[in-house]
DNA sequence: ACTTATTTGTTCGTATGTATG
DNA sequence: ACATACATACGAACAAATAAG
């Protein structure tokens, strides 16, 4: 019978066939939708929502997968349950650098360095970058992020000729700008971008912090130094649910 | 039971509600697009994906037929499957109109008018069309494809008042092009692009012939008059397996 | 620097309802 | 009618990260 309880203060009927997770799943994204808990607030704690539904603290949290798993909200351990905010627009121009449009949304652009190493350009970097192929390029494999949240993992490719220490910048100044600046290359421009959609699979879920089967962009783009020579190139995964990528004509 | 089989080498969930062929289908056709078999190589043989998948043969050639019934693949009797196309190239311009952009891949560009209606402009729409919320607007939902191949869902909406009869012109003609020169609009240009990616539901699977759970390109876009007056906005739901965005600067 | 309280994450166990063959 | 499998729901305890004092 298990419901030999006090009342859950939800005076809703009971819904016959629908589950109990399920139930406060909803109520709580028509709480969100409507706007009762703004994008960026704090949940109230599982336990709470579980004494004001009158259920136990485990089918709060099922409740709560649900919608961490359609991205509506995110669980951090130790300080709680935030709904995420609107999407962070992400425009693509000439002029597209990551930590200014980070900054300009008013969030603190973060990168952290994965991994880099020095390796022969295949044939799609080289078609890229317009190398021959097997030209030693050096690899950044980074993880970007806004506020802390993490935004895109992805790689940049660059000749090693015109920076050949690269990733000890990168790691010092956090800035492919100041990468390319201490390489002579004062300005770049976006030469291309072209734009893929795909799944998260576990290692992009455990880079990005997101549950696996969430949507992604999949961004390749090419830089050009003012005169048009090709100086990096990048493949780089966006969090769909926190990215909306804009073109202006 | 179905599973008193070995074990099928690729470890995936069982993805409930999807038949075998299906699976196989999407699997060759995500390892297509991922480029693990480039466009114009040999897919293995039948007999060799059979014993890879712990399946009959019977069920691959299934599989197989149906990639080869949306253009994907081509079977050569005596010489092997061959994997046509990559992703069509959608370039994102001012100038950006679905059926010349198909034609110009060598494509034959298709459109099927699932639905249309008179509504009131909600508050994103009227936003967007920069026209008060409520104001009447002919809605036009449809499904775009290349050579039969549906590429994208979407809905276009325009003011009524530009083209009252927007619906019955574009049955005629098949052009959103066409029925906005109906309405004496000679010519328009895109003015923005948003993009996001989204996962696919059951909806978005019926109407664009793949499974749930697959990627989509989200793209969300207003068209305006070459005096910038917004005219029309779409909100299209691409099948990122076949479509990959373009922007050049 | 340290402690304490709070909050989510994880792992046991138990019981029950439901669908299947 | 029965056995089995699975998802749901509850309970208790502990681990781990975070925030506050």
């Amino acid at each position: 019978m298990a419901r030999a309880r006090e009342k859950p203060v939800t005076a809703r009927p009971p819904a016959a066939g629908v589950t109990l997770w399920r139930r406060i799943a909803d109520d709580l994204e028509r709480a969100i939708a409507a706007g009762d808990i703004a994008a960026g607030e704090k949940l109230p704690g599982e336990t709470e929502i579980a004494a004001r539904f009158g259920v136990n603290r485990h089918t709060v949290r099922r409740a709560i997968a649900e919608l961490a798993g359609r991205g509506l909200v995110r669980a951090a351990r130790g300080s709680g349950t935030f709904v995420e905010g609107g999407r962070l627009a992400y425009p693509i121009s000439a002029r597209t650098r990551f930590s200014e449009i980070v900054g300009t949304a008013g969030r603190e652009a973060g990168g952290r360095l994965v991994a880099s190493r020095l390796e022969p350009a295949d044939g799609a970097i080289a078609r890229r970058l317009k190398i021959p192929k097997g030209t030693p390029v050096v690899r950044l494999d980074f993880v970007r992020s806004a506020n802390g949240v993490p935004l895109s993992a992805g790689t940049t490719w660059l000749p090693a000729a015109r920076a050949p220490d690269a990733a000890k910048i990168y790691e010092a100044t956090g800035s492919i700008t100041r990468v390319l600046a201490a390489a002579g290359i004062s300005d770049y421009r976006r030469y291309s971008t072209r734009v893929t959609a795909a799944v998260a699979d576990a290692i992009d879920a455990a880079r990005l912090d997101l549950s696996p089967g969430r949507p992604l962009l999949v961004v390749e783009s090419v830089d050009v130094t003012p005169d048009g020579k090709p100086i990096t190139t990048s493949t780089g995964r966006f969090a769909a649910d926190r990215v909306e990528l804009m073109v202006e004509n």
